[in-house]
DNA sequence: TCAATCACG
DNA sequence: ACGTACGTGATTGAG
């Protein structure tokens, strides 16, 4: 196999001659940098541990596993004090060892590392005083002497140097995913030196990532040309003088860095230690081990694939499985206990301590019913899997059930049955029997066991019924809005081709950034990936610089709806009933909240007056009003509560206007004496405070200077100085806990926030103070969505919850309860969680949902 | 499938 | 010297 070249210089390497390597070295330390600086720092498990270089470190074991069937991997790994160095620092030359400490994340994840080798049945290998570097030199060497094929796993540019025709060497150059294996030809075509010139090679070019020096100005070229053509650091110093003046004046001047340097990067081959690199046989690997530590470090994907290392080393004996006896059940039955359930169609299943019966629906639980989905699954359980998963750890894109399986290491086996469809049921229905139970402990060990059992099982069945219970539509006054608009969109797009002089597609943001940038030569501004920003501020902002813009403006806000709303809304209606049934997803937000889907009920408009239009054509039954209910700056409530700021508390405590009054303090005006721009500021510095403030996130958003912004934002903290406090503290807690955690205990982990890079460690630091709010505000209107559920029923009132929009419940009432039902929703909606400041709600009533607010 | 945009809180 | 306001979902065009 010879080395394909590409149009680069590149040479482009695949891993050919390592398939054939009877042992592997791998550098460990090399290998664990490697994968910390190639993963996402923020990776971490749902407790905050982060994991990120454990996990390039452990996919990168597997693939050599997986890939390389290698009858003997070793990890050698650095020991301190080491011997190394004692050349140059003895002769107190330049060389510093400038290397940083470790990163704090990587070292927390250090101790993890030998482990999972020993799982793999690796060998970890540590010789007292030496360096991974000079060990893996070693023992290379020996093998290479024995005639062991051997691969070199590093990235440590030295180690080109080992290349024989029995050593190679594979680097991972970006991240640890795509590999490449040098042999000596390969070491020659890329630098045009052999692998025994390396050191000497280095020597001239220096090494800035392992702080050797070279000589200054020699890069790659130069230095491989040299080497090549006189052999080594002394040739080149012999002949000196048959190179051009300026750089024969170099090389004489630097003859003893260039030496010292040769040194350095002279890879010790002949250490004292005890090691037979044919005594380097892999053991099998550990799977139970394997998955225990996945698990653990919860990488999934890794979990999944650990049978696929039964391919490359078979396991000595075959995992037990553990068998179900599977039975058909005809009429009803009973059953006890635990019970797990799972349904498909019209079929169920019921899994049991002694085994999974298998039939059509009906049959009596008198035990506790375990489901993953209970609201999917329609049925009312006493556990969800799915709940619980949830609140261990929001944020998963997931939850699938073989998922939650595979990392609480249940392993459902079920005997063979009739089809994969029945196989998938039968397992749906125990996996919930079998995880329950280390669940429900999880949640116990953070305190979020009442939030479960009072909030979020009992809500299932709230939203059950409000998703049931759908929202009418007036069709006909829907259609009468899409009639009227649609029309004007087709005008709008034929005065846009008139007026940029050629038809375009206004959809189209690249195409509508050519005319106006391009064709027009409008003045464009920011950019993004893929080119110029046509979005509504940028056209706020040309408006006047041409005709075109407000057209396309106005096309953008009357398509959006056209499309969004107005015409896919009808479409969705049930036959049935003439009601339009929205989805409420309870485990998809990291923060606690409730969101809808299909149609996405939650983002109906409202802020413009066309937006108000289509609210309007929802509308109540026949003898009934809708009643929206709404709590007041809730958020801001919140913020009030849990920093104690007493400013703010009174202020709420008075019922003053609280952008008003924040707008008094941070520009220290009379509150009577505030225009409409002042107090707007002050909005948007409350916005700002919720979302976890940045100068230029407020900077951009009021279009003002950065520096003025930050004038604001410490002017705020300065007037508020318990909010201040309460930022702080949130930080410092969320930094040295890995999580936050709401008014009723939910929990959101962010890992983020313990991030060597500050980008990523800002933007951590926002997620937590913003989830203190946004949190508890889910919490608090979960709990008062429960009891009025609760009151409704027991007082036997005909009215009943229809939608929830994070802040606002909206209820259908039958006239004759309007007034009763305010009052319940009130009462239940302000005494969901005894707030100081305490909780304010607005509640409104029409015929539609714009009357209503 | 992704990026941009925009609807809501 | 960076590039950011928090949380969602739906539509569209481009590759």
């Amino acid at each position: 196999m010879s080395p394909k070249t590409t149009t680069g210089d590149e040479l482009e390497l695949d891993d050919g001659p390592a398939r054939g390597s009877a042992l592997f070295l791998v550098d460990g330390n090399n290998l664990a940098y490697r994968a910390f600086f190639a993963l996402p720092e923020e990776l971490a498990t749902s407790d905050g541990q982060p994991t990120g270089a454990l996990l390039g470190f452990a996919n990168m074991l597997f693939k050599l596993l997986a890939d390389y069937k290698p009858q003997g991997v070793a990890v050698a790994w650095d020991s301190r004090p080491t011997h190394r160095r004692e050349t140059a620092e003895a002769a107190d030359i330049i060389y510093k060892d400038g290397r940083k400490p470790m990163p704090d994340l990587l070292r927390e994840q250090f101790p993890h590392f030998r482990p999972i080798v020993e799982a793999f049945g690796y060998r970890n290998l540590e010789f007292e005083g030496w360096e991974a570097d000079d060990v893996i030199a070693t023992i290379a060497t020996r093998a290479d002497h024995a005639g062991v094929k051997t691969t070199v796993v590093s990235t440590d540019r030295d180690a080109f140097q080992l290349c024989s025709p029995n050593v190679s060497l594979m680097m991972t150059p970006r991240g640890v995913a795509d590999v490449q294996v040098y042999t000596p030809d390969r070491v020659f075509a890329r630098y045009g030196v052999r692998p025994d010139q390396v050191p000497d090679f280095i020597g001239l070019k220096g090494d800035s990532s392992d702080n050797i020096p070279g000589v200054p100005g020699i890069g790659d070229k130069t230095a491989g040309e040299l080497i090549s053509k006189y052999g080594s650091v002394e040739g080149v110093i012999e002949h000196a003088s048959e190179l051009t003046p300026a750089r024969s004046k170099n090389i004489t001047e630097n003859v003893e860095q260039a030496r010292v340097s040769r040194d350095l990067a002279t890879m010790r081959r002949d250490l004292d230690i005890d090691c037979d690199p044919a005594a380097l046989v892999l053991s099998p690997p550990d799977r139970s081990e394997l998955r225990e530590i996945f698990r653990r470090f919860e990488f999934r994907n890794l979990l999944g694939r650990v049978d696929e290392l039964e391919e490359a080393i078979p396991s000595a004996a075959p995992v037990a499985a553990a068998g179900y006896a599977v039975s058909w059940h005809e009429g009803e039955v009973r059953f006890e206990g635990r019970v797990g359930f799972a349904a498909h169609g019209d079929r169920a299943a019921f899994a049991t301590e002694s085994g999974v019966t298998l039939g059509a629906r009906p049959a009596r639980v008198e035990g506790d019913l375990i489901v993953h989905d209970a609201k999917a699954t329609r049925a009312d359980a006493t556990d969800d899997t799915l709940l619980a998963a949830y609140l261990i750890e929001p944020g998963r894109s997931t939850y699938a059930l073989e998922d939650l399986g595979a990392e609480y290491g249940v392993e459902v086996v079920p005997e063979p049955v009739a089809d994969e469809e029945t196989a998938a049921l039968v397992r749906a229905a125990e996996l919930p029997r079998r995880l329950i139970g280390p669940m429900l402990e999880r949640l116990e060990e953070r305190g979020a066991t009442s939030l479960y059992r009072n909030v979020e099982l009992p809500l299932t069945r709230v939203l059950t019924d409000m998703e049931r219970a759908g929202v009418k539509i007036d069709t006909y006054r829907m259609g009468e809005i899409t009639a009227r608009l649609s029309e004007r969109v087709t005008e709008l797009e034929e005065s846009a081709y008139e007026l940029a002089g050629e038809e375009f597609m206004l959809g189209s943001t690249q195409q509508v950034a050519k005319i106006l940038f391009e064709k027009l030569e409008l003045p464009a501004g920011r950019k993004g990936k893929t080119g110029y920003s046509t979005d509504a501020k940028v056209l706020r902002g040309l408006r006047g610089r041409h005709d075109v813009v407000p057209v396309i403006e106005e096309w953008r806000e009357l398509s959006k709806l056209v499309n969004t709303y107005l015409v896919p809304l009808p479409a969705l209606i049930d036959d049935a009933d003439g009601r339009l049934h929205t989805t409420i997803n309870q485990t998809v937000a990291s923060t606690g909240r409730l969101s809808t889907t299909n149609p996405n009920l939650q983002a109906i408009p409202v802020r413009t007056d066309l937006g108000r239009q289509i609210r309007s054509a929802f509308i109540a039954e026949d003898g009934h009003k809708l009643m929206s209910a709404d709590y007041s700056q809730i958020e801001l409530r919140i913020l009030a509560h849990v920093s104690g700021e007493p400013k703010l508390r009174e202020a709420f405590e008075r019922g003053d206007d609280i952008h008003r009054a924040t707008a008094a303090e941070v520009l220290g005006k009379d509150p009577n004496n505030l225009t409409t721009a002042e107090r707007s500021i002050a909005k948007m510095i409350n916005f700002g405070i919720i979302y976890g403030i940045s100068a230029f996130g407020l900077a951009d958003n009021l279009e003002i200077p950065v520096g003025e912004a930050q004038t604001y934002i410490d002017a705020y903290l300065a007037r508020f100085p318990h909010v201040q406090a309460f930022i702080a503290r949130t930080i410092e807690e969320a930094t040295r806990d890995g999580y936050v955690t709401s008014l009723l205990g939910r929990r959101r982990p962010v890992p983020e926030i313990r991030a060597q890079n500050r980008q990523t460690r800002s933007l951590g630091e926002r997620y937590a103070v913003n989830f203190v709010m946004q949190g508890s505000n889910a919490d608090i209107i979960k709990v008062a969505m429960i009891n009025i559920q609760e009151r409704l029923r027991n007082e036997g009132r005909g009215a009943r919850l229809v939608l929830t929009v994070h802040d606002e419940l909206l209820l259908e009432v039958p006239d004759n309860e309007v007034s009763a039902v305010k009052e319940l929703v009130r009462a239940e909606m302000c005494g969901a969680f005894d707030l100081d400041p305490p909780l304010a709600v607005d509640v409104g009533v029409g015929d539609n949902w714009a009357d209503a607010k």
